[in-house]
DNA sequence: CGATGCGTTGATAACTTTCAAATTTAGTGG
DNA sequence: CCACTAAATTTGAAAGTTATCAACGCATCG
């Protein structure tokens, strides 16, 4: 197995605005989390350019993100340069809240994004006070977990299952109907799934062969046929 | 890909003792977490004899199993009949603790095991009332989401790398210096490693050439050159 | 307009699975 | 305790899937 390319570019943050009070309309963000409710209350947005890291694996966890626009990849690499994606993440997400003092992951901007930062001694101490967060900080990690397990099943499926559960997952994470606007590269999605790009090309050309799926350009998706998707969904 | 072979068995389950004061001695467990402690208080112990089902898949949460002895293996059954191991639990380690009401995974008793099984309303009660409880409870979920996260890396290595992975992996979690005695079958090895029983046999068999371990018999390896297996575990 | 990054397509090689059979181990009844 | 049967593991040969290596196309950007 040959590295793929992690790649690693210079960190540039912005931080736009600092709020302790209610946030101005605009950057609202729906809440997919209870949690994500709070967090809007004591944070500060910071802005990360495409491919600009967020979080380092092991560096200690200061702080809790919340994706307000754009799209988060958490990864590891791996001893001898290859990247494993550990998930994706879109607007209304938490990324990085854990109980262990270091990150196990890093967290990379997929696309120009604006985060929520928070930080995590605030979450804590809110949650000693009021046991709701705690257990919307449980949730959330329960939430993690089903997703990481979802995530493990995946990986042991064919190139074909692989790709078609990806697809499925990202039209009902996304909720863009059909339509699926992809934010990351094939890359992303070869180190997501555990697979390289020529077999992730290859295979969304056999779905589109078999009339499962559209590809009209490399970032759009459309999906004819859920029922042929979801019989490979296995 | 073909089916594994899932193993259901009747579920002989015997209830021994209910105790509401302090454990015995004899079943009491050093507990791996400190979530343990209060368990061990407030629970019942059940036998589960050799592959049969503790809990299954979508069924209701009510509890939580804290195993005592033996060992214990979460999975799912894919539709296409395939099963997917999600982890081991030995002594101490603590199975089911979710938020949601419905378990997402199947358990069953590798082999004929002892576990403290506690109604997880008290388990949630007591959180709401002692906030070092819900700390404990997100704690845990915290951990099984790092185990999570190793497993997703390990599914993308090779063969070899998996196996080694799993090895240094037991003799880390077991404890018991450089021989590992196994308690599960190849079949559930298989099904951890998304391998084949086939590749795990030949695996063994390959770094037993290369000296890196030696299998005096199917359920026990003892680990000679760990060196040599962690170049491995990338 | 040429460079550059990203994606697609093709041919070949590597690795793992599948199918089959032999061998060892475990379980059961006498 | 031994003999016998079933189950689990190992080993071998062939097939299948995905990775690797290489070339090409397409778009973006200076």
């Amino acid at each position: 197995m040959l590295a793929n390319a992690a790649i690693r570019t210079d960190t540039l943050r912005r931080k736009e605005t600092f709020r302790m009070g209610a946030p101005d309309h605009h950057n609202r963000v729906a809440p997919r989390q209870a949690l994500a409710q709070s967090m809007q209350l004591m944070g500060a947005i910071m802005s990360y350019a495409r491919n600009t890291e967020i979080f380092g694996e092991n560096e200690p966890a200061e702080y809790v993100y919340l994706v307000i626009s754009g799209a988060v990849r958490t990864y590891k690499i791996l001893n001898d340069g290859r990247r494993k994606i550990g998930s994706f993440y879109f607007e209304g997400d938490i990324v990085g809240l854990q109980f262990e003092d270091t990150h196990s992951l890093s967290a990379e901007a997929v696309n120009d994004a604006k985060v929520l930062v928070v930080k995590r001694s605030a979450m804590t101490g809110l949650a000693a006070r009021d046991s709701s967060v705690g257990q919307e900080m449980f949730a959330l990690a329960s939430r993690e977990l089903r997703r990481a397990q979802g995530h493990v099943v995946l990986l042991v499926k064919s190139a074909q299952e692989r790709v078609a559960s990806f697809l499925l997952e990202m039209a009902h994470r996304r909720g863009t109907g059909d339509v699926i606007e992809l934010p990351m590269s094939r890359q992303d999605i070869a180190d997501y799934l555990g697979l390289t790009i020529e077999t992730i090309s290859r295979t969304l050309t056999g779905l589109e062969g078999k009339a499962a799926i559209d590809v009209p350009n490399a970032r759009r998706v459309v999906l004819r046929d859920r029922t042929a998707l979801r019989r490979l969904d296995a």
